[in-house]
RNA sequence: CGGGGUGUGGCGCAGUGGUAGCGCACGUGCUUUGGGAGCACGAGGUCGUGGGUCCGAAUCCCACCGCCCCGACCA
């Protein structure tokens, strides 16, 4: 390819928008353009890397035994409401109608097709299991995405659907993707680590997250550099030392002018955090206001919260539900609480004698024992794990770290293909529901995440298995040889002939320019060719990862980039 | 949705009431060719949109929209 015929650009400054090195990159060097917020055009270079991560999946895919296929971008939503998904999920999914009024949706991923189809195709327990999957274009309507490609809204993705007879099947077929999702990462030289996950409102017994650190990732990690144990931090169960063990003492009003934070009453009191109940209210999406208690000195995971809870669309309550519920804001607790849903942490309930609020301004009680002076209606562990904390299997003390998701696994079970009578005849003559599994990558995150993980202060260093070309020709003083650009171009054209497309600067710019987009750019090679280096004996190779650089025979590259 | 920014030529930016500018990029010509070259000439802007104030608005006021960051949210 020649760069004179290449459509794109280059960007001598970064884009005023763009933070993460992945966005600033792909938008300088040419890959990507945004259109909208969330929402990218990926320019021919960027097409191709994307095109050589989906063959590195899709060969992985295929090596386990998983069939490509293609799904609709449009659904009727009559599918959507017979899972009851429809009903259950917000504003993130587009929905219009079409001309005869019918209610359609954007698809946001695929388990209620993949489900129909199996209801009309599968009748026997002969035809399973089976593994399918798709590149498809997804669109959620992220109420706020960021970081380049990093969160968009429109994007492609590869999901894979597992349907095995039962969850031994589902096991085994987690188990495969969990090995080829592994392999995929590697390939794309990325150190994804797979963490146990939330399964959210997909259902399902059992989730892993594959995820790269990232200071600019969303996700908090919980990691033990002990044993390996690993864990997103929405379901990581770290171990803190028990509380002292004391008998109940008797409930103790406190005066507390203007103690709201625990900050404030600790200090106050002269105690410490740990010593206190923290109470915090929610709402959730039935109206129902939730109050957490944790101690003090930690705070509440909302997932883990509305997971207990089994409440969907939390938001914190405005001070009027606290009261309603007859709790104070700032000096609040169960205690005395009237149709408030009381969770309480189990590290809170194995405590005695803390400091809580008394529901009314001003004041706090002491000695505050769960059970004795209010009953929960759940206890449950609500906690963030906090770094130090001990680790759930060895006990050493755990780090956390931020992470980007680019893969995920997930148990589904039974839940969309019993929604939708997906059923197999089994040897006992009887009908059963097929057991679903599904499974993503992103594939424009994972080109991003590619960047972030290979690049330097000069540009990107693409890995050779994604590059877009394996290698960029820089044609350097070809006026004052004419045997520079005639070497460029036998090099190129041979190349090509060969199967291996190469980029070729033929620009008529400065080397300044030349070397300088090229390093921009990224390609694992990049070979100058100049009447210097003919004099030298050939042209100079430079891996650009490295920046290691050697004057090899021409006949020598010309073996390296045909073959 | 809350908070904070921002919107002026392709990109990055200056301009806070009185003739729209700078750098880069772009076009033509000449020179130049190993690390973002030089000279000359030139093209390119409804100053996000709509109202309002004023003799006069990129600039002041109001509303709306887009985009970015933080938070909420995130099958």
């Amino acid at each position: 390819m020649r760069l004179s015929q290449l459509f794109f650009t280059t960007l001598r400054d970064d884009p005023a928008d763009a933070e993460m090195p992945s966005h600033r990159l792909l938008v300088r060097a040419g890959y990507v353009r945004q259109l909208g917020a969330g929402i990218y055009s990926l320019l021919p270079l960027g097409f191709r890397v994307a095109k050589r991560v989906e063959q590195v999946i899709r060969e992985e895919m295929d090596r386990i035994g998983c069939q490509e296929m293609v799904m609709p971008v449009v659904h009727p939503a009559d599918l959507w409401k017979e899972t009851g998904r429809w009903y259950q999920i917000g504003p993130e999914m587009a929905r219009f109608k079409d001309r005869g009024g019918r209610d359609m949706v954007l698809a946001m991923t695929h388990e209620e097709v993949v489900a129909d189809l199996l209801r009309d195709i599968v009748r026997s327990y002969r035809q399973l299991p089976l593994m399918v999957y798709h590149f498809q274009t997804k669109f959620r309507d992220e109420p706020r995405s960021r970081g380049g490609l990093i969160r968009v809204r429109e994007f492609v993705m590869k999901d894979s659907y597992t349907c095995d007879l039962d969850e031994a099947g589902l096991d085994t077929s987690y188990e495969k993707h969990y090995e080829a999702y592994s392999r995929i990462f590697e390939r794309l030289g990325l150190q994804a680590i797979a963490v146990a996950s939330d399964v959210g409102m997909m259902g399902g017994s059992a989730a892993h997250e594959f995820m790269v650190l990232n200071p600019f990732g969303e996700d908090v990690l919980v990691l033990c550099e002990t044993c390996g144990f690993s864990a997103n931090r929405q379901v990581a169960r770290v171990r803190v030392s028990e509380p002292p063990g004391a008998a109940a003492l008797p409930l103790e009003e406190v005066a507390t002018p203007g103690a709201t934070t625990i900050a404030d009453l600790a200090a106050f009191l002269g105690i410490s955090a740990e010593e206190t109940a923290k109470a915090t209210f929610f709402v959730d999406g039935d109206g129902r206001l939730v109050t957490a208690i944790v101690r003090g000195d930690m705070e509440v995971n909302e997932t883990k919260l509305a997971n207990a809870a089994k409440a969907r669309a939390l938001r914190p309550a405005q001070a009027e539900e606290i009261r309603a519920a007859g709790m104070e804001p700032g000096y609040g607790s169960p205690i005395g609480a009237r149709g408030a849903f009381v969770v309480v942490d189990d590290l809170v309930a194995r405590s005695s004698n803390l400091v809580a609020g008394a529901n009314r301004e001003g004041f706090h009680y002491r000695n505050v024992n769960v059970g004795r002076d209010y009953a929960p209606d759940l206890v449950a562990d609500l906690t963030n794990a906090r770094a130090g904390d001990g680790c759930p299997t060895c006990g050493a003390p755990v780090v956390l770290r931020n992470g980007i998701e680019v893969g995920n696994i997930f148990k589904l079970g039974t839940k969309y293909t019993a929604a939708l009578g997906a059923t197999y005849l089994g040897e006992d003559g009887l009908a059963h529901p097929i057991v679903m599994g599904s499974y993503g990558i992103g594939v424009g995150r994972a080109v991003a995440c590619v960047v972030e993980a290979h690049h330097d202060e000069r540009g990107i260093a693409w890995p050779a298995e994604v590059a877009p070309y394996p290698a960029h020709l820089v044609t350097v003083a070809a006026a004052k040889d004419p045997r520079v650009h005639e070497i460029a171009e036998r090099l190129h054209d041979r190349a090509l002939a060969a199967g291996r497309e190469v980029l070729w600067d033929d620009r008529d710019e400065s080397p300044g320019v030349k070397l300088t987009d090229a390093e921009l750019m990224g390609m694992p090679l990049v070979v100058t060719i100049s009447p210097r280096s003919l004099a030298a004996g050939g042209a100079e190779v430079t891996v650009r990862a490295t920046g290691e650089r050697t004057i090899e025979p021409l006949e020598a590259v010309e073996a390296r980039l045909v073959g």
